[in-house]
DNA sequence: GTAAAATATCAATATATATTGAATCAGTGA
DNA sequence: TCACTGATTCAATATATATTGATATTTTAC
């Protein structure tokens, strides 16, 4: 009697998928960076100068998030806008705490 | 008028154990464990023949979780007895889901 | 007391990931 | 065209983390 999550062919693919997920987020200025594109749209400028990041070290980041689709990027002359891709985002989050909630209260 | 999570202190600190915790669960087999301590209490010969690990990888990911306070023990004889810490999780559970969940919809 | 079973620990290695610095690219305005 | 600004890319390095193999610890049964 192995439990669902090692036999369950769905669920352990979901966990494969959360686990991605977390891979991405788990890094704190990734983390930031979500947390505050959550407020407005902001272009790299805005963001590495809140986060006092490096310049280039910003723009990795962002690509990586760009890269797992839970920012959009849009461009404007010189600059470029990232904003959350909620959608993305809530799909995995809602992933996420169907493993973690599963403890009820 | 920087965002709030980068002048608020206490949102500051949050994200940092939010990152903390998020470390802690990426990975892979430990998210694992962590779903399967939700069906029951399992000692770590159960864990890691469920999860096809070495034995001393499983207990070494056993320790990280439990160091953090995520999973509690209890020793029966031979046997090492854990389960889900479902306070502490619950509690970093919610943390995340502020700083994911703030994008409504 | 000795052997076996379940678990934990430790040092060594492998692997992944973040960070840095330099170089490059793409628009903009003189 | 040229210089400037904002952003990206790339290679090199540093750092953290998972994994492995060997060894130790604890409890039980003989």
């Amino acid at each position: 009697m192995k439990p669902r999550c090692c036999t369950n062919k769905k669920n352990s693919q979901d966990i494969r998928k959360t686990a991605e997920f977390l891979k991405i987020i788990t890094e704190e200025n990734r983390l930031k960076i979500l947390c505050i594109l959550q407020e407005e749209e902001l272009c790299v400028l805005d963001i590495w100068q809140y986060l006092t990041l490096p310049q280039n070290l910003t723009s990795h980041h962002l690509k990586v998030l760009k890269d797992f689709n839970l920012i959009a990027s849009r461009k404007a002359g010189l600059r470029v806008f990232y904003s959350i891709n909620k959608k993305v985002l809530n799909r995995y989050s809602k992933l996420l705490n169907k493993f973690l909630n599963l403890c009820g209260e």
